[in-house]
DNA sequence: ATAGGCGCCTGCTGGC
DNA sequence: TGCCAGCAGGCGCCTA
């Protein structure tokens, strides 16, 4: 579900209501499988532990404790990891509780359809080696326009592919890569190849501007999405293409098209956004 | 080696 | 009204 502005709005809403706590007690609210198994001795090591920080990389959620550990929690389509009341009813499917020091306070992780996963690193380089083994890229705000330009150069994949790939840039899933493509006006099954320079730059710099503005209204809620206190966010007000197949397009007014591309939904202005082939012929 | 397709899950929607 | 196929913010594994 959540992509990066997502996962970046859980961040920022936990941080504050976790920094400094701990972790008074960890059990497992559901005997149901996730992506990553959960071992149950992590439990005896989580407790007890201060949480000393809060951050995000790539749709990874990271929690640094003062035992040296890491925990990490990805939220697949439909995770959600929120501070909540004690006392609130523990909602379906709710696969994890832990416990905090402040008497009443609950951190839980939900996930309906269980793509999500929580696991414990031992330390800072168990979780490097696991973001490397990965091929976990680089984040979009810091992509070097170089690196960018020569990942597209080197392949034939439909551009779409490439900025969803976690190994070339990490953080991009289908809403952003759609929203984006439509800035910067490419259709999303050009080749990564055929991109030229300026385009490829355009793109880079689409990217950065959509997730920026997209964090800045607390993410896109189209489902169950909800950031770490339980908010929306607004940013599907904002959509220009994602989920507006048959509806004008902002720009021109043309019809915005749906396709299926490389296993997703695409949503793109036939007009502003030309196929692969006029493409080639506008450059020309 | 690369790229596309399928499976993993549950729940909701839209068309018949 | 009811049913069922199709689809959903992701990703890893298999195969060609």
């Amino acid at each position: 579900m959540p992509e990066l502005p997502e996962v970046e709005t859980i961040v920022r809403d936990l941080r504050p209501l976790l920094l400094g706590r701990r972790i008074a007690a960890v059990r497992r609210a559901s005997e149901q499988r996730l992506r990553r198994p959960w071992d149950e001795g992590w439990a005896a090591l989580l407790a007890g532990r201060r949480i000393d920080e809060v951050r995000r990389r790539g749709k990874w959620i990271v929690l640094a404790l003062d035992s040296g550990a890491f925990l990490v929690v990805h939220l697949g389509m439909t995770g959600q990891l929120t501070v909540a009341a004690a006392d609130d009813p523990v909602a379906p499917h709710t696969h994890l509780v832990f416990d905090l020091d402040e008497p009443g306070r609950q951190l839980r992780f939900r996930d309906v359809r269980r793509f999500g996963s929580a696991s414990l690193f031992a330390g800072a380089a168990e979780l490097e080696a696991f973001f490397a083994a990965n091929g976990l890229g680089p984040e979009p705000f810091a992509l070097d326009p170089r690196a960018w330009r020569e990942a597209l150069a080197n392949t034939t994949r439909p551009v779409k592919a490439v900025l969803m790939d976690q190994t070339v840039v990490a953080g991009v899933g289908n809403i952003y890569a759609d929203e984006s493509l439509f800035v910067a006006r490419l259709h999303p099954a050009r080749r990564g190849c055929d991109l030229s320079r300026a385009e490829a730059e355009r793109l880079r710099k689409a990217v950065a501007r959509v997730l920026s503005r997209a964090i800045e209204r607390r993410g896109s809620t189209i489902r169950d999405y909800v950031g770490g206190s339980g908010l929306a966010g607004g940013y599907q007000e904002e959509f220009q293409v994602y989920g507006r197949a048959g509806e004008p397009c902002p720009r021109c007014g043309a019809l915005i098209a749906s396709r299926r591309l490389a296993g997703r939904a695409s949503h793109f202005c036939p007009a502003c956004q030309p196929a692969p082939s006029t493409a080639l012929a506008a450059e020309n």
